[in-house]
DNA sequence: AGAAAAAAAGGACATTTGTCCCAAGCACGA
DNA sequence: TCGTGCTTGGGACAAATGTCCTTTTTTTCT
């Protein structure tokens, strides 16, 4: 659930130390929107520590959680593609440190790095491939065995999170997800 | 909802002409499957003329659309990237034509034609920009608004597929979809 | 520390969607 | 041309989920 990308931060570790390009780092406080649905930017960024949620809020206001961003993950690459408004907005959710390119610096590392461009393409294709069963997933099983999926992916998670994101990411309110829990509470008991 | 993608078809129709690279023609018939879920393939296709589907199916055999494939979408191309099983079936809708390309090509064109690198990095991003929203919003919305905004899309598209899929696409059972159909119709009727 | 705001939990009820059926229409192959 | 098997449409009921609201607990800010 949320996800990394080792080799990607390793070689933009060692390309900032040859320093022939301009990256620069930041850190964010916890809980700042960094990238915000619909607006420009001139930016992308990788994520060096901590975790990011990327996600979409429609005209009603309700937010839906597209992943959860760890070490090595970039936001704000896919409008180097198409010159078009960002699709999401993303939040830090505790402190988070990143890198960042200008998309000028971006593109050129693109055209002349070719470790640079695989493993850009290579974090895409890992994107689609993972967004696709996930909502299927979330689609055919109730809401239990979606919360069971993840306490066992990321038994920590729950204690970081509130409970509204959690919800949101499963794609049901937050009335539903405690009647959930709930429920497979009883069911421990009855085990014991 | 039926995506397509003209640049990267007139450059490969380019391409070919140009002859330096391999790329071969293939002809489906209506409902034939090319690319069965979690086997291993050699070849990526982009599509010609004629429409796919692309989908997943979970343990219970429930089939999940992830998108319908038109002229200059490609499919069986992220399995370049990561080593991995391919993660959705693709069946043709109609006939389809294909171009195809061996992996071996395909990489070489990659790594020597930044043109061709970069129509598809561009149909990656397209993809993931893609698929994001869409499940926003079958997620927020009640069946019947996903049925109108499919219908104002592609009016056509209901003749040419089976309620199944439509169905499957939305998220929901045919039964459900019947009975949101059956609802709008009343409510088009007391406008009269 | 104390006030205000946010998060968590859950009761009661409404609505949506799914499941399990059955029946009619149509389509394609033996 | 006659079946056999899809596809479509829908009834009846069950289950899941959402909405609205209230209460308690926790966090945050001044």
């Amino acid at each position: 659930m949320i996800r990394t990308n080792q080799d990607f931060i390793a070689y933009v570790e060692r390309l900032k130390k040859g320093s022939s390009h301009e990256i620069d780092e930041h850190v964010f406080k916890p809980k700042t929107t960094i990238l915000r649905q619909d607006k420009r930017y001139d930016s992308v960024y990788l994520i060096k520590k901590g975790i990011a949620k990327c996600y979409i809020t429609d005209e009603n206001g309700k937010e839906f959680i597209q992943e959860f961003l760890g070490e090595g993950m970039e936001f704000g690459e896919l409008e180097i593609f198409s010159e078009k408004l960002t699709i999401c907005s993303v939040t830090s959710v505790d402190e988070l440190c990143v890198y960042s390119f200008s998309h000028k610096t971006y593109k050129a590392l693109l055209a002349d790095d070719p470790t640079f461009n695989h493993l850009v393409m290579k974090a895409l294709a890992d994107k689609i491939r993972y967004k696709a069963p996930r909502h299927s997933y979330q689609h055919s099983y109730p809401i239990e065995d979606n919360i069971l999926r993840l306490q066992k992916l990321f038994p920590e998670l729950t204690e970081i999170l509130p409970k509204k994101d959690i919800a949101n990411y499963i794609g049901v309110t937050t009335r539903s997800l405690n009647r959930a829990l709930r429920e497979l509470r009883a069911k421990q008991e009855n085990l014991r």
